[in-house]
DNA sequence: ACCTGAACACCGTTCAAGT
DNA sequence: ACCTGAACACCGTTCAAGT
């Protein structure tokens, strides 16, 4: 075929492809990648940065968006809640994609966008200074730790039945997602007293 | 040489030399590790469930004794941030591996015996059910978020600073492990009294 | 510019063979 | 039980060749 009158690939279509690999909980390779786009696997590299670059451009696919519009006379911690719910809501679709995401360093225009946007919500509850990035550190470290939660597989607490009190936590509690979505509920009411109680 | 009168490999030497391995910043393959280890790369497979069977020891391995001595007559607040610090001092000695872990199941007897320590602490602060599940989730979403980012490299707070607020924001804060070190002792202390505020 | 096919170095894992 | 060396299937990446 050569190369074709109008191109058959492109950033995105390799980034929707991928994560539909991922999603189906298939290993992500670029033979595989390219077999579902009936492409060659070499094709890839000329839209993405090998391996790495698939995962950069599954990332922006996925945070395309995110951050909310303004609503205005909304309170910080209200603004923050939503925002903060979408960024996870986000890692939620693909939670398979989410320990992939660790490795490398964010660059994607969208998440530093959230975390400007954080930044000015956070300011407004009397941060500034250091304790403005710590402020921003905190919520994107549960954000991040709270996806993860989200993917791993619910075995940890089922193994976890040993303790008698663990045990008994575990069975008042719902199981798969629906604990994981409440934990997050739980967190972010908690995270979000925590900030108010240390702030200025 | 064949079968040595006395074992050359254990799972705990294994473990060692790949904390060597990623330590220094290499790449943890089966060869590269083997070769560290003066060995050939099939022996691995007589000590270890192939490379996940490698990070779960290397897991083992760090959390080796993570979960302190309880201190009589400790306010459970104490006692938690003793333990959540002890948790992510262990994580914070091998930076590059915090990525690795994110993805498997945890099953580490040491980690398990940290979560029902914490529950345990946690209901002294008046939770229970479902609530004190959610409590420890939280604690450990938060460290394990803390975690990733002092694996991070800083380039994400170099990037970031074209929004004016994150930019004066990171001006006025350290940088590197000392940044993190900061973010981390902020952000436990304001997931303290989160937990203070919301607790029944 | 964009796709292909061949090629390369390398990886994880298995297994019969040896003591 | 424990180490070896050979072998296998597979992966990421490069690159000259084609339009």
């Amino acid at each position: 075929m050569a190369r074709p009158s109008v191109p058959v690939l492109s950033v995105e279509k390799i980034a929707v492809a991928a994560l539909a690999v991922v999603d189906e909980g298939g290993a992500l390779t670029m033979p595989g990648l390219a077999d579902r786009l009936g492409v060659s696997a070499s094709s890839l590299y000329h839209h993405v940065r090998g391996k790495a670059g698939v995962v950069e451009a599954m990332r922006a696919q996925v945070f395309a968006g995110v951050v909310p519009e303004p609503e205005p006379g909304e309170s910080w911690d209200a603004a923050t809640r939503r925002l903060v719910r979408r960024y996870r809501d986000a890692f939620a679709r693909h939670p398979r994609l989410i320990p992939m995401l660790t490795g490398h360093t964010v660059t994607d225009p969208q998440v530093l966008a959230m975390y400007a946007s954080l930044a000015s919500l956070l300011r407004r509850a009397g941060f500034e200074g250091a304790e403005l990035l710590h402020a921003v550190t905190l919520v994107d470290s549960f954000t991040i730790g709270s996806a993860l939660d989200l993917a791993a597989p619910e075995d940890v607490w089922d193994a976890s039945t040993a303790d008698p009190v663990l045990r008994a936590a575990v069975a008042a509690a719902p199981s798969g997602v629906e604990r994981a979505d409440a934990a997050f509920a739980f967190g972010l009411e908690a995270v979000l007293a925590g900030l108010r109680a240390v702030a200025p």
